[in-house]
DNA sequence: ATTATCTATAGATCTATAGATAATGC
DNA sequence: ATTATCTATAGATCTATAGATAATGC
């Protein structure tokens, strides 16, 4: 099982100086950027307890003990990577970008948009979503923290939306949680299924899979 | 983080027998089961790489040299966990099940009956379903398995059922691939997030739940 | 002079085994 | 007599630290 081994380095970020062949030293707050992404692939192939800080060190090109010069251990590391990493950013320009097709009553263009930017997150940021579903599994505090600052309010912007579209007689009645749900779940099932397990069956363009979601999801299979 | 002490003693099977207050003694083929009950739970938890013989032991209220007694080692003994609970057993009982209700054309049912097993299956085997969700994670080598033997034949039967409906006109045309996924992903995605995450938003009683993914996936969200 | 990194190692913990001992079935 | 379990411990790893050394900026 856990034997692959898969511990070459990290490239140094663009930028970063080499003296005559050898590597250049970083500074801290470059080496912690650099430690950072090294440590984001290894937590989210293998999980918090089976990435040990040799394969990280081995990984990021440094010996074990620059790792505790800048975390203050293990753990404090994993959670440098979930509060760097779990940034508003993508969230709140996917919810702009959203905002703007719910003032059309651009339903389409709403629940289309918001299934191409999931599978574009998937695609982007795999580690990332990788490591926060792990994260989840082992009930890491930032992870439960990270879904009610993130993930309920914007899952509760989507739910009003639904709530709109149902008092204007577009959508049908009925429980606006479940419905809403049901948006998300298409794409963010999806992704996880073809970017996380890597299950080969699922293939199609991020667009035509989005626009078959929403075609599923606004008009369901019956012809 | 990885603190949480949850290792009280499992339970003995019924008909187990006590010794004047004292525990009795196990067979081999019973200890073996007990052993397996008590890991999935812990495995199930914390990963793989987060559960320690130490606290296996403790849990089933035996010494750790018993559990190399009766496992080749800790991977044997995930590995026979594996083996054991992914049974084929309830997908072809809901297989058979679904194939009633397909030969009536009966949509309703058919969607209907698969989420709300779907979702019985996460309430009576969470930990099972937890333990492959990380396997799957790890990548372990019997969870991949597992989907072939089992997941895909459950798929291809989804799918060939959504490409009869497709050509006796009753469902939309279209990928019957992302069209078979989607009806899995919506009670699955639910059983996952309030199951095995926990997300207390998401209640509601399983046929209820059931009945709402029903209309949406048979009849969208559109009024 | 300051900052980044390395080597070496302590001390805890983890998997696994050997050999002794206690319970059980006949 | 056989089977299940325990105690004790080996040997490998793992996280983390102390103190030495090498690179860098001024």
């Amino acid at each position: 099982m856990r034997q692959r081994r898969n511990e070459r380095e990290v490239a140094p970020p663009p930028g970063h100086r080499r003296l005559n062949g050898r590597k250049a030293r970083m500074r801290a707050a470059e080496r912690r950027q650099h430690l950072i992404a090294a440590a984001l692939r290894l937590f989210a192939t293998r999980g918090f307890s089976g990435t040990t800080t040799k394969v990280i060190a081995r990984a990021a090109g440094i010996s074990e003990a620059v790792i505790f010069r800048h975390f203050k251990g293990k753990e404090d590391l994993y959670a440098a990577i979930l509060r760097e990493k779990a940034s508003k950013e993508g969230y709140s320009q996917t919810m702009d970008e959203l905002r703007r097709y719910a003032e059309h009553d651009d339903d389409e263009g709403f629940v289309f948009h918001l299934a191409l930017r999931t599978l574009e997150s998937f695609d982007r940021d795999t580690n990332f979503h990788r490591l926060m579903l792990y994260a989840r599994l082992e009930g890491h505090d930032l992870a439960r923290a990270s879904m009610r600052v993130l993930g309920l309010p914007f899952f509760e912007f989507l739910r009003g939306y639904v709530v709109r579209r149902q008092q204007a007689g577009k959508f049908r009645k009925g429980d606006s949680f479940l419905l809403a749900f049901a948006i998300v779940a298409l794409p963010v099932h999806f992704a996880t299924a073809s970017r996380l397990f890597g299950l080969k069956q699922l293939r199609g363009s991020n667009r035509s899979v989005a626009r078959a979601f929403t075609q599923t999801i606004l008009h369901g299979l019956r012809a």
